[in-house]
DNA sequence: TCTAAGTATGGACACTGTCCATAATCGGGG
DNA sequence: CCCCGATTATGGACAGTGTCCATACTTAGA
């Protein structure tokens, strides 16, 4: 199944370079990291790696369909290479922890809005925002709760 | 339904203050505006009003759920007063457009996902990512259609 | 090997959003 | 009606994320 990175790269029509060999393993050993998770690991790999050549090898990669980019509100932009499944994300409000969650209906019955108002849409993205069993129990004040209640 | 804006804010245990009611009304009077257009707008009604202010009202009406705030990826934060209807956005990669679609399976099947992992789930966000019809004629190079330049 | 195009680098910068201390305003009680 | 405490508004400075630019290097193909 997983093909290798030189070989992806390669197969996308990118030129292969130890920067974007390091980065998309980056994001595949760590699903959901940030810029700065993927560079940290990258340069870890290869020794040295800008910051920018992050951001394009990520942008290079999200543009061929390699990586998908999540960007959560109050969060900086994660990366995931998990893609073409139509899976969605729970995030924790408290902590920031993302998780995946396979689409509520199965498929993809979510990803056909009602009305499409003439719009050709190619994604869609759902995020389940709630707060985790972690810092459910570490705000034990269910008296307390400030009401969330929709 | 619609309260007036000094009522909203009264019933909400929110101190009625212009500059709120300016920012009410710039979000109820512009859906999906930015902070900066809701700035101006409250602004050309009261005279003057900060920034801070105004983020600091938007996200008192936001605590209090009279406002939703939504913030797509790669754009500031947007806001609107449609609020409790789960519905959900339609935005346009090129030009950023956005519109509101009612939820496609009718209530809230989408907002609960398969797994919750012990969440405890409070909303869920569901965007379509797309191109609107001004977009899509604009680039009328089906072929070429990674024609960014414009 | 040589060349053209693509890629990496580092610097500077723009933007959104937040924190802080102070001054003004609101709402309630006397 | 006036005063008081608490909330709210203000402006300044600041942090973080992401982008733009020019230059030097590397890749892939002839």
């Amino acid at each position: 199944m997983t093909s290798s990175a030189p070989d992806l790269l390669r197969s996308s029509g990118l030129h292969v370079t130890a920067q974007r060999i390091a980065v998309l393993r980056a994001v595949t050993d760590h699903p959901h990291a940030t810029v700065e998770v993927v560079a940290d690991t990258a340069r870890s790999e290869i020794g040295a790696i800008s910051r920018q050549s992050v951001y394009d090898a990520l942008a290079a990669l999200v543009d061929k369909g390699l990586v998908r980019r999540i960007q959560p509100a109050g969060s900086p932009a994660r990366f995931e290479t998990r893609v073409g499944d139509n899976h969605h994300h729970l995030i924790c409000r408290d902590c920031g922890t993302l998780l995946d969650v396979d689409c509520a209906v199965g498929y993809t019955p979510c990803l056909t809005p009602a009305q499409d108002a003439g719009f050709e849409v190619d994604e869609a993205e759902v995020v389940y925002w709630g707060r985790c069993p972690d810092c459910i129990t570490n705000s034990t004040t269910p008296d307390n709760q400030e009401d969330h209640s929709v």
